[in-house]
DNA sequence: GTACGTGCAAAGAATTTGCAGATAA
DNA sequence: TTATCTGCAAATTCTTTGCACGTAC
């Protein structure tokens, strides 16, 4: 993907862009592993070598508060982040620890209506955890 | 609710009883607030002033560990816990902050089917994001 | 007396803040 | 120019670890 195709997707959400944020919003595109800032943050220094982590935490920061990124929290420990913000749930493994995507339906799961008592939900993360396939095998259980 | 049957309720879990474990176990199963752990160890402290918060992150994560508690990391800052193990999903609201308890139906998330591909899970969390009643109404949107 | 639980202090890790220099419109 | 963005260093916060003492069976 060309670097101004993000430069406008990112315009096209109220983001100005910059050298490291294109930088960020393309490596959250091409990489479907729920990067942490730590993860983001080593592989795009060897292209960037000035870049800070501070950057990088400025960065997400912003994207999330205009929809363009969502946090995962679903690992407990450090925050995750998705540049696909279709509707979709995610699958912690215990083994690997990876995340995974789960397609999510409005057939599994009906979550926008019936929130009782006036509640209005603006998002919904749907986590599952447990063991991913690989793992499975390898425990034999 | 007595200690006793609270010591007991952890035995049944698997947990062995102590002063500090029924305290936690207690405060959790009195007050349906998804406390923190600073919440709790500030609460317990004035009651058992020894108390240290290792001992409230140790007891919590043996909680954990054995099924008796929840963690909840919806609000992407601190963890919070949850006494209550039955199904139910969580609303996190962003203007006063406080986690409030959703009923959660098969009907309304059938979420022991159909993952995909072999994928196992022994959890499920289903978190919602917006604004509480009060909020909205205080907001006028 | 042996194993386990508790609590202090220190260490470690993740994230935020303050600010000065760099950059772009 | 003028506002915004970046990046360093320090500060803060949250959580974990190592270890000595206490407690219970």
């Amino acid at each position: 993907m060309q670097d101004n195709q993000i430069y406008d997707y990112l315009l096209s959400h109220g983001v100005k862009g910059s050298v490291q944020r294109v930088a960020v919003m393309k490596y959250l595109l091409e990489h479907h592993t729920h990067p942490s800032v730590d993860e983001i943050y080593n592989d795009l220094v060897r292209k960037l070598p000035t870049l800070s982590k501070t950057t990088i935490y400025n960065t997400l920061k912003l994207f999330v508060d205009q929809g363009v990124v969502r946090m995962l929290t679903i690992d407990g420990k450090n925050a995750n982040f998705d540049g696909d913000t279709s509707e979709h749930a995610h699958f912690f493994c215990f083994g690997c620890e990876k995340i995974y995507d789960i397609p999510q339906s409005k057939t599994n799961c009906e979550q926008e209506i019936s929130l009782p008592g006036g509640f209005k939900a603006e998002q919904t993360e749907l986590y599952y955890k447990g063991y991913c396939p690989a793992c499975l095998t390898k425990r034999d259980c």
